[in-house]
RNA sequence: GGGCGGUUAGCUCAGUGGUUAGAGCGCUGCGUUGACAUCGCAGAGGUCACUGGUUCAAGUCCAGUAUCGCCCA
């Protein structure tokens, strides 16, 4: 056998059984109408740049329960993608174009889609290689680009069948505008910040100059567009003014005095500027009272002619000129400081401008409607559960969507505009008539839709919708939505509403939420804080099994995950124990093959070792497999770690060691680390599954006449717990021996013996007396102890003269090295053992005496009450004798 | 303004109403056995934010308070 390296090397693996796999055609489901298959379509990564920790995190989830789902035999789809990101994604070139100094528009549509597609690809190219490291097991057959043929077909048809059923339509409504992006958002997109601002008090003159009207505002700016003042009906301050008309300052204009329910009395003076065209509750007073919207900006935020002399000035340079002049005037009674929250662009964080456009929206309620129901019903399952009620708040008070954006890179809006008669061509395909007049004098619309309207359909239009495919009709709908709780509303809801509404069914039976990635401290990541890691670099640094591993440890549903270098470093340790511990096991089973003989695998356990190791493998296989269904990934990730770290090496290897270097012949322990190792590395397989597969084929290859072991530890099946191997009795025992171990190490350290030398020590027991006597060899070299003696109670010496005396729960151990024990000390120690023990029994003595609690408690609450009281009687009475012996 | 979540060891976090509340990192002391120093052994470290309630039993359930964070408007 070829030397294995002492420690793990993640860079010599990784690659060559990701391709094996690759190569394998594991990947890739076999279609089989007789098994309900498991289907996570992967959220798309926006082809912005490179992968993150979130994207880290969202793979390996998915690729954990796609490789768990595969090795319980279920047929299992996991489809790669990435996404267009429309705004994302034209952000990000426009600033490649503004380093060679030009514009979109200098370069014009067909140009920038030029340049957009060469970005996209080469991102779409690293994104996928990212995945690739990372070991996603998706298959690349059946990989999707939002911008594809078939999901752009989708997005065309999906808009075409809503524009007929009349949820789709075209107005002019009040949209937010983002400035720099020359775009509407949705309001979805907009981020609402505090903003420490003023509140202005302007005067409005009476048009019949009996006086004026002032009015609170935080925009003076925009006065240009008021077409109305309001006020409250109930206000008496104001009864009178109703009805009459005031005059716009500097441009003279005169608007009525109107009275609406919405104005708050105590807001400001009570009296409101109406800007209906930028400001979406005047937008609501101006359509109730059919005031004009007076639009005064320019697409990019600059006043337009209808500001008068302003005309050309940025928002902002505009205000403070007006507030000058208003000031000049008189008009401007006060300013005061005012804290308000002002919406910004989600991608670019310039102010947006609430702006009237003529846009395309969705009608969302029916939609909505039927995505509640779906949830409400249990059709669909979010997890954690309390996102559910985040759900029903937000679809519940939903608001038409507005869909389309002014932008050049996306999937264009199939409507197209006839210079003829007027009319609009709704089609799947490129119209080249119009479909009332026929005339071919039309014109497509120039915008582009929501990114995210393609996304909505992400969840059957990667599996050929409209088309009735076979995938479709297999795969759809899928099992899982992973996807991180910050696009619950982007993303999750609105591919419920367009999954129920395209083929009339839900898109997916659970949604798993998972937190953000935050550093060591919780605090966000960002480059501007210098607490970023790199997945890439973390994989170079650590392995690819250890970042895996850090993630999946670490994250709860719907909570942030907390990661810094530390967690990655301890999971790389352990990674590198499971490697030593195998490479150990390997070692041992090459010295033995070197002797000629042969080592059989499947062997009942007699030793008392051998059952517990084998009791306590199934109990946490028994676990983690509960743990999985629950979608508890990091707990099920610290049981197999504790099971690996703290018992199978910390103790089972140590004291199989004893067997395999024996004095005189014994059972071989071989085929108890064989097997324990071999069903941990498929335990942790979805996890990691790089170096499982590495020492997974080493196994194979040490035991080549084991038929049953597939090509791969991939395809071979997810462990489940033999019930029947779960030996209590053993476990029972096996406590008491590392307790009796732990003891004497503690009182060594605690003497300061020195490490190498022996000491004597006699052990004593009742009922596990035979258990301990076997794991005599285990105590000597483990406590370092020799010689030993065990024997049953009743052959206790009373008198041992000067020794260390402790009392555990089922045996007494007694070390006689008289010439270190400080006698008054141990009297010391004894004594507080008796109070701890008192103050305990006397809690259970309450306890067990009180009628409510033998009445109403669970049967086997008290049972284990009881035995504790009995064991901790003895324990007493055993301390007790100690001392009076000590003080004799 | 409405809602949600957090508050547990020095730090970051686990903890299905039922022993003496755990882990990783950090810290202290000691290191020996050809798996592993990416290691081993031992140890220190907690008023589970606060107040009240429900319960035989509360870190866990309920109410309120404080505080931090997030979402929505």
């Amino acid at each position: 056998m070829p030397e294995i390296p002492k420690a793990y090397e993640p860079g010599k693996i990784e690659r060559k059984w990701y391709n094996f796999w690759l190569k394998q055609g594991y990947f890739t489901p076999e279609i089989d109408p007789k098994k309900k298959p498991f289907v996570i379509i992967m959220p798309p990564p926006n082809v912005t740049g490179e992968l993150h920790l979130g994207h880290a995190l969202t793979t390996t989830l998915e690729d954990v329960m796609v490789r768990w789902q595969r090795m319980k035999g279920k047929p299992t789809l996991w489809l790669p993608g990435t996404d267009h990101a429309g705004i994302a994604t034209q952000v990000v070139v426009e600033q490649q174009l503004a380093e060679q100094s030009v514009t979109r528009r200098d370069i014009g549509r067909e140009k920038f889609h030029q340049v957009a597609w060469e970005w996209a690809n080469n991102s779409r190219q690293s994104i996928n290689l990212q995945h690739q490291m990372l070991g996603a097991s998706c298959d690349w057959t059946r990989e999707r680009f939002t911008l594809d043929e078939g999901p752009s077909k989708a997005v065309r048809t999906a808009f075409v069948n809503l524009y007929n059923k009349g949820l789709i339509y075209r107005g002019e409504r009040i949209i937010n505008w983002c400035p720099r992006c020359q775009t509407a958002l949705s309001d979805l997109e907009v981020e609402h910040k505090e903003i420490n601002g003023h509140l202005y008090y302007i005067r409005y003159p009476l048009a019949d100059e009996s006086g004026f009207i002032t009015v609170a505002t935080t925009r003076p700016e925009t006065f240009f567009g008021d077409t109305a003042v309001a006020v409250n009906p109930e206000d008496a301050r104001y009864k009178d003014l109703v009805g009459k008309k005031v005059v716009l300052p500097i441009i003279d204009k005169q608007i009525p005095v109107i009275a609406d329910d919405a104005v708050d009395v105590s807001f400001g003076t009570g009296a409101l500027k109406i800007t209906p065209a930028h400001d979406p509750t005047d937008f609501e007073v101006g359509q109730r009272h059919n005031l004009p919207l007076v639009d005064i900006m320019n697409p990019d935020a600059t006043l337009n002619e209808n500001a008068g002399p302003y005309a050309g000035l940025e928002r902002f340079a505009c205000r403070d000129m007006v507030v000058d002049d208003l000031k000049g005037k008189g008009l401007l009674e006060k300013i005061e400081p005012y804290l308000h929250s002002v919406g910004h662009c989600i991608r670019c964080q310039t102010m947006v401008e609430p702006r009237v456009s003529l846009q395309w929206f969705i009608r969302t309620k029916p939609l909505a409607e039927k995505a509640i129901r779906t949830v409400r019903e249990g059709d669909i399952t979010i997890i954690p559960e309390r996102f559910t009620k985040i759900y029903f708040e937000w679809m519940e008070n939903i608001k038409d969507w507005c869909i389309s954006r002014q932008l050049w890179w996306g999937h264009r809006i199939p409507v197209w505009y006839c210079q003829d008669c007027g009319e609009l061509t709704v089609s799947v395909d490129i119209a080249s008539h119009c479909s009332h007049c026929g005339s071919s004098q039309i014109v497509q619309d120039n915008d582009v839709l929501d990114t995210w309207f393609s996304s909505a359909l992400w969840t059957h239009s990667t599996l050929g919708w409209p088309e009735d495919t076979e995938d479709l009709r297999y795969f759809y709908p899928g099992a899982v939505m992973e996807t991180g709780y910050d696009i619950l509303f982007f993303w999750v809801a609105r591919m419920i509403m367009m999954g129920l509404e395209d083929t009339g069914e839900i898109p997916f039976r659970t949604v798993y939420l998972h937190g953000l990635i935050r550093d060591e401290h919780g605090e966000k990541m960002s480059k501007l804080r210098g607490n970023v890691i790199n997945p890439t670099e973390a994989i170079n640094e650590y392995g690819v099994d250890a970042l895996r591993f850090a993630l999946a440890s670490n994250s709860m549903p719907g909570n942030d995950v907390s990661l810094g270098r530390g967690k990655v470093e301890s999971s790389r340790n352990f990674v590198n124990k499971l490697w030593n511990a195998a490479r150990f096991i390997f070692q041992s089973v090459d010295a033995t093959t070197l002797t000629g003989q042969t080592i059989e695998i499947k062997v009942e356990p007699q030793l008392l070792e051998d059952r517990w190791i084998v009791s306590r493998l199934n109990r946490v296989i028994g676990e983690v497999n509960r743990l999985m269904e629950r979608f508890e990934f990091g707990e099920a990730c610290w049981q197999i770690y504790d099971f690996m770290w703290g018992e199978f090496c910390d103790w089972y290897v140590e004291i199989a060691k004893l067997r395999l270097r024996p004095v005189e012949p014994a059972a071989s322990p071989l085929p108890f680390l064989v097997n324990v190792l071999e069903n941990s590395l498929r335990l942790l397989h979805p996890f990691m599954p790089f170096v499982t597969e590495e020492l997974w084929q080493n196994v194979k290859q040490h035991f080549p006449e084991e038929s049953h072991m597939p090509d791969s530890i991939m395809t071979a099946s997810y462990p489940v717990a033999d019930n029947g191997a779960i030996d209590p009795e053993a476990e029972r025992a096996m406590n008491s021996v590392i307790e009796i171990i732990r003891s004497i190490r503690n009182v060594r350290a605690r003497y300061k013996v020195e490490a190498a030398k022996q000491i004597e020590a006699w052990i004593y027991a009742d009922e596990l007396l035979p258990q301990i006597s076997s794991q005599a060899e285990a105590i000597k070299t483990l406590a370092r102890v020799n010689p030993l003696a065990v024997a049953p109670r009743r052959e206790r010496e009373s008198d041992v003269g000067r020794a260390v005396v402790l009392v555990l729960k089922e045996s007494e151990v007694i070390l006689p090295w008289a010439s270190l024990v400080d006698l008054s000390a141990e009297e010391q120690r004894l004594t507080r053992e008796r109070e701890v023990t008192e103050a305990r029994i006397a809690q259970l003595d309450a306890r067990l005496g009180d009628n409510d609690f033998l009445a109403k408690a669970p049967q086997h609450v008290v049972e284990k009450e009881k035995q504790r009281l009995t064991e901790l009687s003895d324990k007493l009475e055993r301390v007790k004798m100690e001392i009076s012996q000590l003080r004799s």
